[in-house]
DNA sequence: TTGTAAGCGTTATCAG
DNA sequence: CTGATAACGCTTACAA
């Protein structure tokens, strides 16, 4: 039997309460109280039950953690970055995949609430009507990752989409391309998605170049749909001058396609992902990416979600992050 | 405030010990009670508080995933894995990363044990004097994965090493390569390492090419260090005709070395991976490469664990899965 | 500053 | 089969 509050309070001569007080530094002690309560606890090694403390407390302190899948590189590295924050804040983090289903989500949400979670970071594909309504009546603090979720009273850590898709555009054309492609990664209706879209159409119509609705490629962020579609291009003869993939993993998807097909990057096509995620570096060539600071984002969105179950920070907060192009080997100047 | 047991037994007219008892089934109650009971619940839409259920029971409903580091790819794979079916036998998991450091191991056992999890699966690249101090006196059920753990009465899942490493350099001498590397993970106290290293001299020995101690890389899952080694022998031309590398990353480290100085893979040189993890099929050359089955490993072990918790399967269990040699494109014959 | 005692929401023991 | 009631280990008014 693991040594509890009693064990300390009798050994120590003092009454529980006086226990709590001392590990929790909630009310004044004397100090000689203190150090002999101190003392006795190293000696026992005591070590509070975190479960008594959650059950009189309403509240467990762990994270939930809703992601479509950890295996996806930049997911992995993104809970490996609340993870390792989450323990600083001595909050344990519980990890929910959702693969992408709503369903998923919603029974997540449910679960984690009923779990008395201290609050969770959701990670989404697309927020749409259902899963919006989670967000609009969860009684947990929430923070949305990547996507803007104030209008549903969210706090939400993002880049600028249609910035970076227009800084990533423009990129290409000022390298010298004039035909390229935008792999969107959610439907019409999505806030996100249509930002880039806007990004991409800014970057085009300052440059004169006319925006051509087949250059348009929806992917939901599936690779392999990328994959194919570009080898019909290739097939076709129809490849654009360049691609700028809303993922890392869209845009190598599409490199595939294209080598595999015996074309080359950058020589036949300049490619440009996002994310900078660890397999854009892996990859050869090595991809030229919009950088997100993962590691940082990660950070922020547990450092706000953990003010906000703590009570500080009632409003809900937009938190805007800055992205970088990185410029490797996926993408190349042309002489046109 | 959320509906409680009592709640539901007052609006049921029946005790707090009958509603839990139909809840959990733990015995048996009158049908037209048991109804009752079930309609209230639906009706109030209660939801079993699991701290509190927890505390009396002493064990939560979680178990605790130690793993080196989820961003990288396989990991991140298994731990989906575990995950998934974590969550169809009714258990969350809590992640902890240790990013490979033995301290941070120690600190997350005893810190999920203070968590009361119910069961620990841990994974970590080398098991030492002391972390295996910790496995022989861990209260709780203890799966480890992809090493032995039996000699500290742990059950554990895991392929057996030394037939795929003898089965991987032997194809690799099939198809002609007589100066084969292998590049191992840990050192050499590490029983795994160790049998990967009779695997490697069986197969050497049978085709009675000499084992030269050069050819021996040890790495510690470093990729960026096979990288230098591997850019090292380039610049020597002191290349090996093939490698096996005991990991996917360690192998697109090893090609990536090689072409970044201009050769070429497979035609310099064949190269064999370890897990098929999804990067192998991302990469170009698709990496040929050992697989392991991951995600039933996850599966295997989870289940392991969860036996072990309800007290069934007392005893330490040893499974050993099969692994698959997988020939994609970074290997080729080559007639000499 | 310290102690007493009342919960927190369950499960489990023990009578009936 | 059903109901009181005592835990589980902790926090927190309320008293002293």
């Amino acid at each position: 039997m693991a040594v509890t509050i009693k064990d300390v309070a009798k050994k120590a001569n003092v009454s529980i309460s006086t226990v709590s007080r001392v590990i929790n530094s909630s009310k004044p002690v004397s100090d000689d109280i203190k150090q002999r309560v101190y003392d006795v606890v190293e000696e026992l090694g005591y070590t509070p039950n975190p479960v008594a403390r959650s059950l009189v407390m309403k509240k467990q302190q762990i994270i939930g953690v809703i992601v479509p899948d950890v295996s996806m590189s930049v997911i992995g590295e993104l809970v490996s970055a609340i993870e390792d924050n989450a323990k600083t804040y001595k909050y344990d983090i519980v990890l929910c995949n959702t693969y992408g289903d709503v369903e998923n989500e919603l029974r997540y949400f449910d679960l984690l609430k009923a779990k008395q979670v201290g609050g969770i970071i959701f990670v989404t594909d697309e927020i749409n009507d259902i899963n919006a309504k989670r967000l609009l009546d969860a009684e947990v603090p929430i923070v949305l990752f990547d996507r803007d979720g104030t209008d549903y009273g969210v706090s939400s850590v993002l880049v600028d989409q249609e910035k970076s898709t227009y800084e990533a555009v423009k990129y290409l054309i000022d390298i010298g391309h004039k035909d390229i492609m935008l792999v969107r990664s959610g439907d019409e209706q999505q806030k996100f998605t249509i930002s880039q879209l806007d990004g991409y159409k800014r970057a085009l119509k300052e440059h004169k170049i006319r925006f051509k609705k087949k250059r348009i490629l929806e992917s939901n962020f599936d690779a392999d749909k990328v994959y194919r579609e570009v080898k019909k291009l290739v097939k076709k003869d129809d490849l654009p001058d360049a691609i700028f993939a809303t993922s890392d993993a869209m845009a190598i998807a599409a490199i595939n396609a294209m080598v595999d097909n015996g074309l080359k990057v950058p020589d036949d096509c300049s490619i440009i992902g996002l994310f900078d995620s660890k397999i854009s570096k892996f990859y050869r060539p090595q991809l030229t990416t919009v950088g997100y600071p993962i590691y940082d984002m990660g950070s922020i969105a547990l450092r706000m979600l953990t003010k906000a179950i703590d009570g500080h920070n009632k409003k809900v907060q937009k938190v805007v992050v800055q992205h970088s192009l990185i410029v490797r080997d996926s993408t190349k100047l042309i002489n046109s």
